[in-house]
DNA sequence: CACAATTCTATTGTGCACAATGTGTTATTG
DNA sequence: CAATAACACATTGTGCACAATAGAATTGTG
């Protein structure tokens, strides 16, 4: 007598999700290779893109990402100057993160990789967006179950 | 003069993927927890529960994870008892993947963990399935851009 | 059959993720 | 206002991912 059936790898929500990101992630590598930073560090470029400064914190809560992850991040941006770490004279426990000048000229590539990152998808613009809206439906239920 | 527009992280697809991977990948945390596994430990279990035994190209070809990642995971299910690893007499290079019967026994968890996490995502399992779909053939189109 | 190319696994090094813990700082409350 | 709780960040340790490299075995070719 055979065993309960289980769903194949390939037929499951949570494998297509885990491969798909890597999937991403690795054509990020590609474009993000020629200026020298990786695909997190590129997302809390973008966030301080948008906010121009942030809190270690407020990093964190934006990217859904603890200190463990960040801090040593964050060294290895300041490390390619591409962000300065002054801790905040209000609140001492407070790290404050800035764009330094050679950051903010990254920032004109932005564009570029973003459309590429679209285009290599091969979805039209308007599927993307609803696809990514069912996608974030799903992380936040999911999410909540905690 | 404003710079150009970049689409905030929440609407872009690269970090809803990001974002929902890590979530599954938390709630599986938590399942799998009284197994003593982890998410991509489970994954090639999985693949193991279907086809018996297999080799570390075989598992990596189906995960996509290359014999860096495989090889110390694999150790690392070994020390806990539910796989061996065994050189092929046909082909001294190939390694053999098996399952123990303690890791036979765990398949029958499988089924439980895969609905669990299927009732966390709040969808209808036909809604899940056009999703999983859709994801699947984005991740195939970026990954044929390589 | 020699020998070059290919195949398969393992190793090394870097960079995430995340749990657990530690340290200093600020806020709360009796 | 002193004791305590809550907060922000850093550190440590484990386990992926993946590039690059190495090493052993097999296959292909002249």
């Amino acid at each position: 007598m055979p065993d309960t059936a289980i769903r194949p790898l390939e037929e499951q929500i949570c494998f297509a999700l885990y491969s798909a990101s890597r999937s991403i992630t690795g054509r990020y590598r590609e474009l993000l290779a020629p200026l020298g930073v990786t695909y997190p560090q590129y997302l809390v470029l973008l966030v301080l893109w948008e906010t121009g400064t942030s809190t270690v914190r407020e990093l964190g809560d934006r990217l859904e990402l603890d200190s463990g992850t960040l801090s040593p991040l964050l060294k290895r941006l300041q490390a390619l100057g591409l962000v300065t770490r002054t801790r905040s004279t209000l609140d001492e426990r407070v790290v404050e993160i800035s764009l330094t000048p050679a950051a903010s000229e990254m920032r004109n590539e932005a564009p570029r990789i973003a459309e590429q990152i679209c285009a290599s998808t091969g979805f039209a613009l308007g599927d993307l967006a609803k696809l990514q809206q069912q996608i974030v439906t799903l992380a936040t239920q999911v999410r909540e179950f905690a």
